[in-house]
DNA sequence: ACCTGAACACCGTTCAAGT
DNA sequence: ACCTGAACACCGTTCAAGT
């Protein structure tokens, strides 16, 4: 009915983004709706549709954002440190990150994207950079070992870690006899580590 | 309206079960819904909630089933094998298992339950026998480990392998220059293992 | 005791109609 | 050009009413 000059497209798209972290944050990754957030910046659920495809493309930008704060995390606490204690920071950032609390987290793999299509370049060159992150710490460890190999080292401990936190962050294993999530990231970590450079 | 007697409790129960893993074969995991299921067995959609708290409880029973598959799978591949190839034979297995079309894989980690209770019992019992005969293969690798030790190994493994086979079996890892799911388990499994060997 | 089916309170997404 | 809000085609779950 209405129309509305309010703002900007850059605006709506902030404050799409914006108060979906907030719903998220608030209520959990499920009350994530079209619904709630078109209400939460009083707009009807149609206007999203004309920033975005679906709601998937909404949960895949917070992801973007969440890749890069979880960069800036790492980034900040590896910075002054070097050898093994480079490690050691890395891994108590992401876990702190990865806490079973932290929605933006939880959010992180809820994203599904059709299989036909690739991801898009903006969400890919987020990763890139977090991936590469990783590998650098792995390289000043493993000296001897070459780009490709620790390109792909990081991308394994970035799945498998992953992995561990999906997994044994909720209470999937509850029950099982598994310890916490932090002694098994530690252990897959410093044990696939140790694995690399004997083969190095 | 009708009064069905059909079919007993037990079998009803089957039915609903045979029916959901139709469906997500033929349809895929989204397709998985009371409606569908009830539509498909010829009751009605309340039908399913005297025999089920909920959809999710549906989802747990059939990855029952699926651990219990994937556990065959694996006994019957590594059974006679020792030392290396039962290592191999247990990841080829598995690898098998964990194809992207696999939609019963892919349901094993859909499921959500409530934060605050734990799995049943019933579905405990069926994770810790693959965890044990992962446990197992690991030990005959590993003969100066400690038990608690390798169990917590297979653990960790069984999560990692999670991580992998879910992000790069997608294609969340497209575009950022990921070498296959297969390439990324074997090396985080050897690495691992070799790790451990160092250690103990 | 078991089953129905209508009802409730939601979804994501579209699109004619309005300004 | 942008936004609305009703509409469409769905959900999970409940529960009075029927047999």
């Amino acid at each position: 009915m209405a129309r509305r000059t309010d703002h900007s497209r850059d605006e709506l798209f902030d404050l799409v983004l914006n108060a979906s972290q907030q719903i998220i944050e608030l209520e959990g990754v499920s009350a994530l709706t079209a619904r709630r957030i078109a209400s939460r910046i009083g707009y009807s659920p149609g206007t999203l549709y004309n920033l975005f495809d679906n709601i998937d493309e909404i949960v895949l930008h917070l992801n973007a954002r969440t890749l890069d704060d979880l960069y800036q995390q790492i980034f900040e606490k590896v910075d002054q440190s070097t050898g093994r204690a480079k490690l050691d920071r890395m891994i108590t950032a992401y876990l702190q990150f990865t806490q079973p609390t932290n929605q933006r987290w939880n959010l992180l793999f809820e994203h599904r994207h059709p299989n036909n299509q690739t991801l898009p370049d903006w969400y890919q060159e987020r990763l890139v950079r977090l991936l590469d992150l990783i590998a650098t710490i792995l390289q000043s460890l493993l000296p001897g070992c070459g780009e490709r190999e620790i390109n792909h080292s990081a991308r394994v401990l970035w799945c498998s870690l992953h992995g561990i936190c999906s997994q044994a962050g909720e209470n999937h294993l509850d029950g099982v006899n598994a310890r916490t999530k932090d002694e098994m990231a530690r252990s897959l970590i410093y044990n696939y580590v140790s694995g690399l450079k004997r083969a190095g």
